[in-house]
DNA sequence: CTCAAGTGAATGAATGGTCATTCATTTTGC
DNA sequence: GCAAAATGAATGACCATTCATTCACTTGAG
């Protein structure tokens, strides 16, 4: 676009270019699958040359890589903000899910990024563990733990297992919801799978 | 092994070499993922020649199918028998959840694949969706329905959205299991996750 | 102001290596 | 000997990455 003046708009044109090449890829991606997606196409969805992808990043898989530690960067600074000022810890795992859910709903081709590709080797699974995910469980299993101290939750159960049990269960509301045909609100899951995590199904 | 006499054994034969072929595909696939994979590590894995691989499988990709439909249709048969004596809707979703475990917490190669090399892909994904698993989380489904008309299981609560927790949970503690670098037995996490699915984690 | 030289971003054709798949030939079992 | 089964070298596509070249723009000398 219009390039005029000094240093400060090349450094500004190229920042964008990293930016058109990351929205491109999360689409092909999406799309195709990382194994399937050729560079060209990444290049061809961005409007550049082939080359140029080279030239913003070493390699097709370091994109790939900066997708993943860029979302889970802004993901998990914005849940900690989102939930510091709360109390409760079952209203913080209440923010924790609606988050989640909104924020992966909100974008599908993302989402598609996250639940697939970045499931589909063990390799990038490690990686996305040390990118933040591991952090992300963590922060799930301290509010647990705050809930048993604050007495609102059972001290008979384990926080680990218990995290995981509720990221599972939302990670699979997302799973299924990239699956479905039809076209429906991702969000709004999270009361439902809240309500079964905090009380569970059997009648009282 | 030990090929002898006639028509019969020559088609069991071709059996035996097929059930070869498809054990060290869950190897190779499990170490390298499947896009990594060469047909050439599976004939190696194997001990015959790569071109052998084509008289019994069409393609590559039929190799990874034909691991999921068999190990589903087992895991379906299996779980429904199992199941079938018995009468409370609880008892038969905990019956169901330790098998998930114990099947694929018994192999952890084969669990590989089923967590890993099939999310990898929508297209997978889907195949494997039609291959058993949407009948799989039937059968959750259905059980909990059950569970509320026994006066068991809340009425408020959505089957197919209970459905998709328990999954989800026991999904999530597979994916953990795998990734481990501790070894540890997976199914003693059945009796974890249901006390949460069925009690939950608030404080009675 | 004007234009020649300089700069580095962008290009895309060429390279090099990798496999899935095929098939002419060999081996095996009877 | 002869089917059927197995072999593995050869084939043909495919694609990530490289790099010589182009091009748009800036700079500064006159």
């Amino acid at each position: 676009m219009a390039a005029s003046r000094t240093a400060d708009v090349s450094a500004r044109s190229g920042t964008d270019k990293r930016e058109a090449i990351i929205r491109a890829a999360i689409r092909v991606f999406a799309r195709k699958g990382y194994f399937s997606s050729k560079v060209s196409d990444i290049a061809g969805q961005a409007k550049i040359a082939d080359g140029t992808v080279y030239l913003y990043f070493k390699s097709k898989e370091e994109i790939l890589h900066s997708i993943f530690n860029r979302m889970m960067e802004s993901f998990i600074s914005d849940g900690k903000k989102e939930i510091e000022g709360i109390e409760r810890a079952d209203e913080k795992l209440r923010r924790i899910s609606e988050l989640h859910l909104e924020r992966l709903g909100a974008d599908r081709d993302l989402a598609i990024v996250f639940q697939v590709q970045l499931r589909g080797s063990i390799k990038f699974m490690r990686e996305f563990s040390a990118a933040g995910f591991a952090e992300y469980l963590d922060i799930i299993r301290k509010t647990i733990s705050e809930g048993q101290k604050q007495g609102i939750f059972r001290k008979d159960l384990n926080p680990v297992v218990c995290s995981k049990i509720l990221f599972g269960a939302l990670d699979e509301m997302v799973t299924n919801w990239i699956l479905s045909k039809k076209k429906f609100e991702l969000a709004p899951a999270a009361g439902e799978v809240l309500d079964v995590f905090f009380n569970g199904v059997a009648r009282a």
